[in-house]
DNA sequence: CACCAGGCCGTGC
DNA sequence: GCACGGCATGGT
């Protein structure tokens, strides 16, 4: 099955992708590159940025077979992946994401690229690395309306270090609690999205709303193991008004 | 005016 | 351990 790219690039795992008319357009290794399907994700050498060879059609199948609603939100955007993304962009941009909407967030992550980061031409400017966000000062930062998310980037430039890439969740996830403005909901979607660890399930406003409702009593691990996946489908549905009773 | 958005932190109990 | 208010900003 073809990757549903809407899905997979506008529903809030990542704030780097533009769309216009069915094409979209990201600064991904230092350059700009477009897509309109799967064939150009190929085409682009990103089969791992997209994760093209996870069983995503086994995942599909198991998920779906145990609810109604599950099933639902399978069904809404079946063509949905898990991104493989840069850990350090993922660490920021779930930085910005705290109490914020996606809209407003792919604005501000918009705004430390053009401020920060290296221009590739035609207007475009790359994530800003650890090295250049690290000469954004908290006072800069309010002005250009990050808010009090200002000392948290601060600190996560200065502060940055990868997590092992063999380390386990719980463990990483530890690590990740200790830093500065980075809570549950944060780690875990710089786990899920950043470090694709599919046992994850972040809690955020809707998926609160999701569970209380459809799930009540339980939690994320109902749909182990694949507890990621479950969970950004839901997520898009529930946004959508995708789900009914 | 209120409340919400991919929440977290410090305080008080 | 848990509940609560404060925090920046922009949209509805």
């Amino acid at each position: 099955m073809d990757v549903d790219l809407k899905a997979t690039l506008c529903g809030g795992q990542c704030f780097s992708w533009k769309e216009k008319d069915g094409v979209y357009t990201a600064v991904m290794d230092g350059r700009l590159v477009s897509i309109r399907n799967t064939d150009d994700i190929r085409r682009e050498g990103l089969s791992r940025y997209f994760d093209l060879d996870y069983p995503y059609g086994e995942a599909r199948a198991y998920l779906a077979s145990l609810s109604s609603v599950m099933k639902q939100a399978v069904s809404y955007a079946p063509g949905l992946h898990i991104l493989n993304q840069d850990e350090w962009c993922a660490t920021i941009s779930f930085i910005l994401s705290q109490n914020n909407n996606i809209k407003r967030i792919t604005s501000l992550y918009d705004t430390l690229c053009r401020t920060y980061g290296t221009s590739v031409g035609d207007g475009s400017y790359a994530f800003p690395t650890q090295e250049q966000l690290s000469h954004a000062t908290e006072a800069e930062l309010r002005e250009l309306h990050f808010g009090y998310r200002s000392v948290y980037l601060v600190s996560a430039a200065e502060e940055w270090k990868p997590i092992p890439r063999d380390l386990p969740t719980e463990e990483a996830r530890k690590e990740l609690l200790r830093r500065k403005g980075i809570g549950p909901k944060v780690a875990d979607c710089i786990l899920l999205f950043g470090l694709h660890r599919m046992d994850t399930f972040p809690m955020d406003t809707w998926m609160k709303k999701v569970m209380s409702r459809f799930f009540p009593g339980k939690d994320g691990s109902l749909f182990a193991p694949y507890e990621g996946l479950a969970q950004q489908y839901l997520f898009q549905a529930m946004r959508e008004g995708g789900l009914s009773c």
